[in-house]
DNA sequence: TTAAAATAAGATAAAAATATCCGAAATAGA
DNA sequence: TCTATTTCGGATATTTTTATCTTATTTTAA
C-alpha cells in the first residue's frame, strides 16, 4: 500500500505532532523509541518531509523536530504519502499497465478505480491533528 | 498494492481463462506476448499458480497451460493474490506495525481497516471469468 | 524410437527498497 | 570562545523483489 518509508514518516509526524501540541521539540533518539522505527532510516525520511516544509528541523542542543501551528492544523497523511512515495498510489494501473486509462481500461479498472479514489479521499480527509490527539489520550498506539 | 509478480499472474490467468473458453490451450511464449509480461519471470509464477491448482499445465507439443471449467467458474482475483503474496494485504496493519489490534489500535486502524475489506471484498467477488469475457470481448486490454 | 516442443526447477543477476554508518555543519549554553 | 548536542548529507551495506539464464524433465507427434 504506502512504502516503509511512508510508515516510518508518518508515525514519526504523529509523535512530533503531539510533542508540538506541547510545545516541546521531539529529537531523533526520542521519536524512535516512541513509534519503534529504526533510527537512521527515519532520520532519513525526516530530512526528506523537512525539505517538503511538512515539519521543521533546528539543529544543536535544544533542538530537534517541531510541527509549526499551521502545520499541525492543516497537514493530511497524503501530504506524507505524496512527499516520500509520490503519486503512484494515486494513479498508476491496478495491474500494472504503463498508465491508467479510462479509454482502454485494464480488465479491473472499474472497480480498482473505486478502491483507489477511496483511498486518496482517506488520505486526504486524515489530518495529522486528529490522530496526533488520539495517539496523546492513549487511545490509539504507535508501537508494539 | 500487490506485487508485481501477482499483477503479472492475473494478467496471465486472464488471458489463459479466455483462451480456455475457446477450448485453446496457451502456451508461455503466447502468453507473454499478449499480456505483456517477462516471459521467464510468467514462467516462474505460473508455475506456482500450477501448484495451487488455480491452473493446469501440459508439457510437450500441443502442451501449454489451460483452466478447466470447474476453475473458470469459481477463481477470483483473491485466490491468485493469496497463492503469490499471501494474506498480507489483508491482515496487516496499514501503519507497519508488527500486527493490526482493534483493541490496541494504531492511529488509522479504524479508517484503513474499512479499506481494507473492501479491496479484500472486490478481490473475493471478482471472477476471473467476468475478466476474461470482457476481456475476450475487447472491452479491456492486457497491455499498452 | 526419436526429435521437437513445452514446462519445471534451481542458480544467478540486476534493481529497488530498506537500513546503517560516519564525518560535517549548526547551535545553544557555559 | 569552547563544548556538548543535535540534525544533515553522502557513502555504504543488507535485504527483498524482480528478472533472467541454464539445464533437466515430460509429453507427444511423426
Ligand atoms: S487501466 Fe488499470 S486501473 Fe485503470
Ligand atoms: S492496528 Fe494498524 S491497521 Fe489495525
Amino acid at each position: 500500500m504506502v512504502s516503509k518509508a511512508c510508515e516510518h514518516g508518518i508515525r514519526a509526524v504523529i509523535y512530533i505532532a503531539a510533542q508540538s501540541f506541547e510545545g516541546k521539540r521531539a529529537k531523533i533518539a526520542d521519536i524512535v523509541q516512541h513509534s519503534g522505527s529504526p533510527e537512521a532510516f527515519t532520520a532519513k525520511v525526516l530530512g526528506e518531509l523537512t525539505k517538503h516544509r511538512i515539519i521543521q528541523s533546528h539543529t544543536g542542543p535544544r533542538g530537534g523536530f517541531e510541527m509549526n501551528a499551521e502545520k499541525l492544523k492543516t497537514v493530511h497523511i497524503g501530504h506524507i504519502v505524496q512527499a516520500i512515495d509520490g503519486d503512484a498510489l494515486y494513479i498508476n494501473c491496478g495491474l500494472g499497465l504503463s498508465q491508467c486509462n479510462a479509454m482502454y481500461p485494464c480488465p479491473v479498472h472499474d472497480k480498482y478505480v473505486i478502491i483507489r479514489n477511496e483511498i486518496k479521499e482517506m488520505h486526504i480527509t486524515t489530518t495529522i491533528f486528529e490522530l496526533a490527539m488520539a495517539y496523546r489520550s492513549g487511545k490509539t498506539v504507535l508501537s508494539r
